[in-house]
DNA sequence: GTTTAATTTGAAATCCATTTTCAACAGGGG
DNA sequence: CCCCTGTTGAAAATGGATTTCAAATTAAAC
């Protein structure tokens, strides 16, 4: 399968927001859907330029957003100093471990957790809204034999 | 009390490390231990610059780092852009809830959730050297009625 | 106290990811 | 087509973090 229902949420989004599909906004979202994830701006830029040297950084930039705001996409920030993008994929959210050796990046997603958070908030009186969870450490296989 | 542990444990830090003790690095221990936390380097700056006009923005920065590396305070991010340091109080962890309305933060610690993160990336081959939590949500102030 | 070598300071410059500007360009309804 | 409006991309601006460098300060050695 192909990705059918991001274009189509994407596509959706700009009629309804009254803005035009162009032949940028496709390429771009072609090559976001076909790369891995979790990459950055200058990633996907680098990746587009190859193909097509004549698509913009601030373009690709304006367009990661977009698929962000339109729910295809969500930014991360792994503390690396640059936003990482991410296909949102079947709407389910999870998690981050990250191997500080060789940056190797792993998703997961506990229950447990996630419902403790939601007690140990409320017993504070907050209602979460949205969390962030990293672990950072060292993947097996770069952990010293 | 007034902090003597971290003033000590910074002056043997300046010690081992060849630093210098200067009249800035103390004026600046001084107020950071004495403002409240999670403060932005331009936060601690500010409140600096009321007292004593001639301290220099570059001098806290690099002073912050220096409680950091020493010990004595850690850096927080918390997404909006600029880093933010507190006293590493009790030498105990803790993570944040941050309120989106009013930018309230609270700490909390729960065992529970840090045990069951060090079994998840053990499940998966890790081993954690450090994690972020934060969550993100709405206090009891700021709540509707 | 004086000299000396090394570190520190702070204003300004630089860095670097992100965001904005703006004139040229493209889409798409009429 | 036309026209209006949204879009593009090169370049400039932004803003927090970091570095530069000459002058000042520190602390150890005379
Ligand atoms: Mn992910
Ligand atoms: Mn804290
Ligand atoms: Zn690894
Ligand atoms: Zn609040």
């Amino acid at each position: 399968m192909e990705d059918t229902k991001s274009k189509n949420r994407f596509k959706d989004f700009l009629v309804t927001q009254g803005l035009k599909s162009t032949h940028q906004r496709e390429l771009i979202l072609e090559e976001f859907l076909r790369a891995g994830s979790h990459l950055s701006t200058e990633d996907l830029y680098l990746r587009l330029r190859r193909k097509n040297p004549r698509i913009g950084y601030a373009t690709v930039h304006r367009t990661l957003k977009l698929f962000a705001e339109c729910g295809i996409a969500e930014q991360r920030n792994f503390g690396d100093g640059q936003a990482r993008y991410e296909a949102s994929a079947h709407d389910e959210h999870h998690d981050h471990l990250i191997c500080v050796v060789c940056g190797k990046i792993v998703e997961f997603e506990d229950p447990r957790i996630e419902e403790l958070q939601i007690e140990v908030a409320g017993g504070l009186g907050f209602s979460i809204e949205r969390h962030r969870l990293e672990l950072y450490g060292c993947c097996s296989d770069c952990r010293p034999a």
